[in-house]
DNA sequence: GTCTATATGTGGATAGAC
DNA sequence: GTCTATCCACATATAGAC
């Protein structure tokens, strides 16, 4: 019994795993089942087994951003002091430079992508975004910094995926290392 | 003879008109040229004839915006002091910040759409924001800012974009206005 | 649960009449 | 220069054998 079940899970989580590596290389509207089948090692009609559309894929990309995301925040909490924990956030960035000035930032391309094909997933993909503004508000918050901490939240990841988008424009990580590094001495200083 | 030279310029025109709306609402991949041929009153053969590809059309859609660039740029050098001028650079985002927030900033989304594609039109695409950047870090250095114009210069784009990505991502330009209000004070005080 | 074959629709591009 | 008809490739989705 534990047998097919664990089957079953194994190439469910391979689909969403190719879907999601393929979909940050080169859009989800431009992924194709096809796409996600192949570097799965599974036909094409079987993912419809286990993902009746694939906007039912999208939902479960979303998900496993989401479970990232919580996993992330854990090591950024492992850090007792508000200030560190901003700290690691944008060190988070840092080490991910190379890949974000391939493919772009995971979520914010992906929400760009899901914007312009006006598609329902986005309000779905939106939280991821909404869920990350609350995390660096309630750091500011206990900073002390009171009611303008919403925009300090908003300042600090505008300028996060702002950066992103401009060294996967220009291809080049160090747009990202320029500015992180800014927002380093920025968060010790506010 | 001007008749006709003049109906094909108009035509021309139109098409790449049709297109960079369309592209900046849906995306420049996801556009057709069915999409543009009809929003243009041609009909779909005859966009080859103005265009061999796709692609040739992406060119001209890049040109036109390299142009918008070149007057928004006079309007803000119609100011003398250069951070009156980044002010009003910035005044130009919150005046489009209501379709910024239905569509994205039109560069940005073409350019993360372009590198998601894998497209030769992003080359000339990054143009627009190398173009952007020179112009910003000459304001700096007219503030005696030095080789940190650069940064500087960098900083507030990345600021805009990150803002503009969020506007759009949420479908709400308050966002964005909360952001420039903050790039406003920092271009006073830095 | 797994796989092949295919239906259905769409998009870039071309041919060729007018 | 303008327009219609169509080719060809590909994408989502389904049918149905195994």
């Amino acid at each position: 019994m534990p047998r097919a079940s664990v089957d079953r899970t194994d190439t469910r989580q391979r689909l969403v795993d190719a879907a999601a590596e393929l979909a940050h290389q080169q859009g989800f509207h431009r992924t194709t089942l096809a796409d996600v089948a192949q570097r799965s090692g599974v036909p094409l009609g079987n993912v419809y087994y286990y993902f009746k559309t694939k906007e039912a894929l999208g939902e479960a990309l979303i998900e496993r951003l989401s479970t990232m995301f919580t996993m992330a925040r854990e090591v950024w909490e492992s850090h007792a002091d508000p200030r560190a924990r901003l700290g690691a956030f944008i060190q988070s960035t840092v080490e991910n430079s190379k890949v974000v000035a391939e493919r772009g930032c995971s979520v914010g391309t992906l929400c760009t992508d899901l914007r312009k094909g006006d598609s329902p997933l986005l309000e779905h993909a939106s939280t991821l975004f909404t869920n990350l503004l609350k995390w660096l508000e309630s750091q500011f918050r206990s900073l002390g910094k009171g009611p303008e901490s919403r925009d300090l939240a908003l300042h600090l990841l505008s300028a996060v995926q702002g950066a992103s988008l401009l060294a996967q424009t220009f291809k080049d990580p160090r747009y990202l290392l320029r500015e992180t590094r800014r927002l380093k001495e920025w968060v010790q200083s506010v």
